[in-house]
DNA sequence: ATATTATCAGGTGATTTTAAAGGTAAGAAA
DNA sequence: TTTCTTACCTTTAAAATCACCTGATAATAT
């Protein structure tokens, strides 16, 4: 697991408490003081998570949340003191993923860390899966292409989402009708993986999605990029 | 505002003192010798912070901490003789506030206690889930949407929590039903929740939330921004 | 050797069957 | 009263099945 985590906080005292906290949970830390630095040392550093502090000098928390969110998803924290309701409604169209306010407890700011961390499917369970220009987001059971939504039928989904996980290894009918736990799958005729399986391929050319099922024969699917 | 504190200590000495000094500020004191009972006044006193010695007959706060947290929030404040940065940051994972170490002088522990209830007020109004234009106060119990208020039934309201601090994730029937009532709902009749949901949709719509709950057919809901 | 044919595995589209979710309303509970 | 639960009915979606087609391989005949 261990996440990067970029905190831009100008108030030396709290970086580094949040800093030494965090590092003792196993996060890898950079830590910055004002917005520009905030902008370098993200490109750098390449956080999965920034804290950011509201008040900075030279850019304020609004001006780099902005430029952050025109190339990145990363998710952003914003850190502070007090503000109204109107001002968090803001920010959170800008993109942020959660306030905090000051002063707040080590605790809280892990809760709402890992909540985001796991909302965000970066946790290790719930990986996103990739090949190709295909994304298969299990929890959300959402499949894009691009930009795109493929929206499949839960069979669908879990056929292929079985397929991704064994990527480029070939799967008998069998094994493929029993990860999608279809019950009774030993009485049901074999040929409804075929009929799947059709109705899969059509769906991913139609998006001309760069992953594809390849037949082998008398043994059954595999899937892999062209 | 005159808090409940819970003061968990074996050395009676030093719970005497502790709450005498606290009584006198208008605090008002319940006072345990071990883990066991800690519990079980902890239920009943219902405390809004507790002091917690380390080393207690029965159970110690390692355990005492453990259980508490499973079912409240309530801020916890260690006393402890001696203890390593690992148990610490275990203490501080498992849900502790704050540690304090023996000796201690009355005034710092009051200062802390005061910081720590001075936060969790704020905490505490700031915990909104805001996704899209709609913001739901657990703590209120309301939900707006833009200024609208959204009057929601108390089923209502738990499932639209449930569905937001599970955003983007998908949610069986039991899962939801589990989260709304805590009790008695394996009993219940899954069909249920559709037609809450049903309701739900409806004023939902008629304010033009943009938060959206989609059906994931033969899985259940998932809550998502259009 | 090569051409012809039989056999087999898989592909496809249409149709049937089955299952899930939505909607409504009445009765029960709070 | 309002809110929640249940039962029933409608609508819609998905899965299974079937009959037929195609292309590949293997068997056989020339």
């Amino acid at each position: 697991m261990t996440h990067k985590i970029l905190i831009c906080e100008d108030d030396k005292f709290i970086a580094s408490s949040v800093s030494e906290y965090l590092q003792a949970l196993d996060y890898k830390i950079s830590t910055v003081n004002d917005g520009e630095e905030a902008i370098k040392e993200f490109n750098r550093f390449k956080p999965d998570l920034v804290l950011l502090d509201v008040m900075m000098p030279k850019l304020n928390g609004i001006e780099v949340i902005k430029i952050i969110r025109d190339k990145s998803p990363t998710p952003i924290i914003f850190l502070t003191a007090k503000i109204s309701v109107d001002e968090k409604i803001l920010g959170l169209e800008l993109g942020a993923d959660d306030y905090i306010g000051k002063p707040f407890s080590m605790r809280e700011l892990l809760l709402r860390i890992k909540a985001i961390l796991r909302r965000n499917l970066l946790d290790d369970n719930d990986q996103i899966i990739s090949f190709g220009n295909i994304n298969l987001f299990p929890n959300k059971r959402e499949v894009l292409i691009k930009k795109d939504i493929l929206s499949l039928t839960k069979t669908e989904f879990d056929f292929l989402e079985c397929l991704m996980k064994n990527y480029d290894q070939v799967l008998s009918r069998d094994q493929i009708l029993e990860y999608s736990k279809l019950e009774n799958y030993l009485d049901s005729y074999e040929r409804v993986v075929d009929v799947h399986i059709k109705n899969l391929r059509k769906k991913l050319d139609r998006f001309n999605s760069d992953l594809k099922i390849l037949t082998v024969r008398s043994l059954g699917y595999r899937a892999t990029i062209v």
